[in-house]
DNA sequence: TGTGCCTGAGACGTCGGATGTCTCGCACGA
DNA sequence: TCGTGCGAGACATCCGACGTCTCAGGCACA
C-alpha cells in the first residue's frame, strides 16, 4: 500500500480509537510526518483527502483539527458525490428519497414545535402563486429540510439533504416547468404543513409519498 | 480559495459538464498541472482527495483515470465515513436502516429470482445453530445485502450497504450475544425468506420491520 | 511464424528543501 | 486598560530529483 494510503489509515486509526478526540489538535505537519513514518509532501496528500471528507479542519496558520465529526458535517460529503451522477440514475436517487421522506415526516408530525410550523407557513405564504424557477426549487428544498429537521433523526436529515441536493434537484424541475405541476407542487405543501398541524402521521406520511411521486411520475414521463 | 481546492473543483467541473467521462484518462500529472495553473505537488493533494472518494483511480506507472461513477462504488466512500461515528449515533443509523431495509425487503418481493431464494435458503441452512458470532455478522450481512440487490435500485442497495457497514454491525452484534437474540435472528431471517418466496411484499416489509426493530430494542436496552 | 523475454519510455510515488502567507500571542506604548 | 505592532509558528505552494511500476515494442528462440 502506498504511504499515503497508510497514513489516511493510521490518521483514520487515532480517531476511531480515541487518541484523537473531536476537536484536538493535531501535531504539526513535520512532526505527523515523521512520527508516521514519510515526506511532509506525502502527508499533506492524506489530510487533504480526509479534509475533503470534513474529517479534519485545515486552518492555514494555526494547525490542523479534528472536526466535530457530527453526522450532519461528515455526511455533507454525501452530496458532493451525489452531484457525480448522471442523469439515468436521478430516478434511483429520487426513489430512495421516496422511501425516507415520507417517513421522516410522519416522524415530523408528533415533534414538530408549533414555531417550527408557523415559520413554515410563513415560508408558503411568501411565495405567492407565481415564483419562478429558482425561487421554486430553493423553497422546496428549505420546506423538506425543515421538517425533516423536526423529525429528530441527524443521520436521516442530513442523508436527506445530501441526496436531495441542489443539483439534483435543479435538474429535476428543470423539466418540470409546467405552470400544472408548479401549483400542484404548491397545493401539497400545504397539504402537508396541516396534516403536521393535526399531529395526524398517516396522513403527513401519504401527502409526503403523493407529493414525491408525483415528482417522479412526472419526470419519469419526461425523460 | 486554496489552488487545491480550486483544482479539486475544476477537475469535478470537467467530470460533471462531460469534458471527461467515465473511463477516460486524464492528461499526465505534469500536464494538468500546468493547465490548471499549479504545481504538480498541490495538483496531487487534488487527485488524492478525489480518489479517495472513488472519483478518480490512479493506477502508478500507467495513469489516472476517471472511475465508472456508478452509484455502488461513489457510494461506497459512505462506509469511511461512516466507520468515524461514535457510539451514541448507532441508534440514529439504525433507524434509518429500519426505514429503508423494510422498503427494500418489499420490493424485492416481486423482483427476486428463484436462484437467489434458493441461494438465501442455504445460506441459511449452512450456518446451523450454534454459530460464532463473526460467523454471525457475516451471514447477517450477507443476508440482507443478497435481498436489497434484488430490489433493483443500485443506490438504495450501496446506500444500507453503507449503513450497515461491518464496523457498525460488529460494534451492534457484540452487546447482542445472547443465545436468545441469536435463534431470534435466525428466526426471523426464515420469516422474511418465507415471505419472499410467498412473493409477499407486506409480509416481507412488516418481517424486516420486526427484524430491525428487535435488533434496535436490544440494543437500546444495553446502552 | 508464433511465443516469450527483455528493455526502454512514460507515468505515478516519494522525498527534501525553500519561500510565501496567514494566525495567534505577547510586548510595548498611549 | 486598551490598542497596535512585531515575531514565532504553522500551513500553502512550488521546484527539482530520483525511485518504482506498467506497458508496449523489439528481439531472440523454438
Amino acid at each position: 500500500m502506498a504511504v499515503t494510503d497508510e497514513a489516511i489509515e493510521k490518521i483514520k486509526g487515532m480517531i476511531v480509537s480515541g487518541a484523537l478526540r473531536p476537536g484536538d489538535r493535531l501535531p504539526k505537519e513535520s512532526e505527523l510526518a515523521a512520527d508516521l513514518g514519510l515526506s511532509r509532501n506525502s502527508l499533506r496528500e492524506a489530510v487533504r483527502a480526509l479534509s475533503l471528507i470534513r474529517i479534519l479542519d485545515v486552518r492555514q496558520g494555526d494547525g490542523t483539527y479534528v472536526t466535530s465529526l457530527d453526522p450532519q458535517l461528515l455526511l455533507e460529503a454525501l452530496s458532493f458525490v451525489v452531484d457525480f451522477h448522471r442523469d439515468d440514475t436521478v430516478l434511483e436517487f429520487l426513489a430512495v428519497r421516496r422511501i425516507l421522506e415520507p417517513a421522516a415526516t410522519a416522524m415530523a408530525a408528533s415533534r414538530i414545535s408549533e414555531q417550527q410550523l408557523d415559520a413554515l407557513a410563513n415560508q408558503l405564504d411568501k411565495l405567492g402563486n407565481a415564483p419562478s424557477v429558482e425561487e421554486l426549487v430553493a423553497c422546496d428544498l428549505e420546506f423538506h429540510r425543515g421538517i425533516v429537521q423536526s423529525s429528530g433523526n441527524s443521520v436521516l436529515c442530513s442523508l436527506l439533504d445530501g441526496l436531495s441536493g441542489p443539483t439534483t434537484r435543479a435538474r429535476i424541475w428543470r423539466g418540470l416547468t409546467q405552470e400544472d405541476a408548479v401549483s400542484r407542487t404548491l397545493h401539497e405543501h400545504r397539504a402537508i404543513l396541516a396534516a403536521l398541524r393535526d399531529r395526524d402521521a398517516e396522513a403527513a406520511r401519504s401527502w409526503a409519498t403523493v407529493h414525491i411521486a408525483s415528482v417522479e411520475q412526472w419526470l419519469r414521463s419526461t425523460l
